[in-house]
DNA sequence: ATATCATATGAACAGATGTTCAAGTGAAAG
DNA sequence: CTTTCACTTGAACATCTGTTCATATGATAT
């Protein structure tokens, strides 16, 4: 008997067992469903995908960013920072200013897949 | 003046005009990129990948995808809701039971692409 | 040192999101 | 008709998320 039974509210019988459990064999690790899962967490969101949208053409400096997408610096700021960290976009200094472009090219792959399937 | 500067924090002064302007005009409608992170917004979900991925090897009844996912019916269907109404998923009846399955073969490859991305 | 500029960061807040619980369909079997 | 089963749905709830505001950092110039 597993834990969602017990809860009053669980699954009932199960109808195809050897389909789940021909499934089950094939399923990727839970860790890596959850990190891809996470991965497209980051391209939804329009701000994100704007920002790197705009990366898409050029590497650009965090106050030119803000500028185009009518936003503040602030906010601008905070989103490259999520981009960062996920290794979408990297940056380098140039005096006071900060360049961000993208990391690779399979964030351009990615976004190009989505806008394919909008398409259509 | 913008209403940005006008509300205290704002942008300071732009530092490439010209950048801003070239890059300004090929970026893609506003609602074009707002439906982009959508799209990325429902793969965003860890719940929601592993019904997608389930999909991917045969359609399936809703009480069997709960079990294989060790969560509640109720929960599934919310999430098959959201699926369904973003063209993910279609689905036929046959008798009690609801059959899911992929919508098309643009799903397949949005997560393989990810999954490329991952393993990289 | 002090001022200024570009950017970063932390706290606070409002709005969105996912799960649960309880109740509601709708189809088939008795 | 009533019951049962697979599924759906709505409300409630806690959690997460994105923006704002205020403040901090770090580099350059005076």
């Amino acid at each position: 008997m597993n834990d969602l039974e017990q809860k009053g509210q669980g699954v009932g019988d199960i109808l195809h067992p050897d389909l789940i459990s021909s499934v089950n064999q094939d399923m990727p690790d839970e860790e890596m469903l959850c990190d891809l899962a996470e991965l497209f967490r980051i391209f939804g969101d329009s701000t994100r995908i704007k920002i790197l949208y705009v990366l898409f053409e050029a590497e650009m400096c965090v106050c030119d960013i803000a500028e185009l997408l009518h936003m503040t610096q602030s906010a601008i700021s905070h989103q490259l920072r999520v981009l960062k960290q996920s290794k979408l976009v990297k940056f380098r200094r140039e005096g006071k200013t900060i360049f961000y472009s993208l990391a690779d090219d399979h964030v351009r792959t990615i976004i190009g897949m989505g806008m394919e399937h909008l398409c259509e």
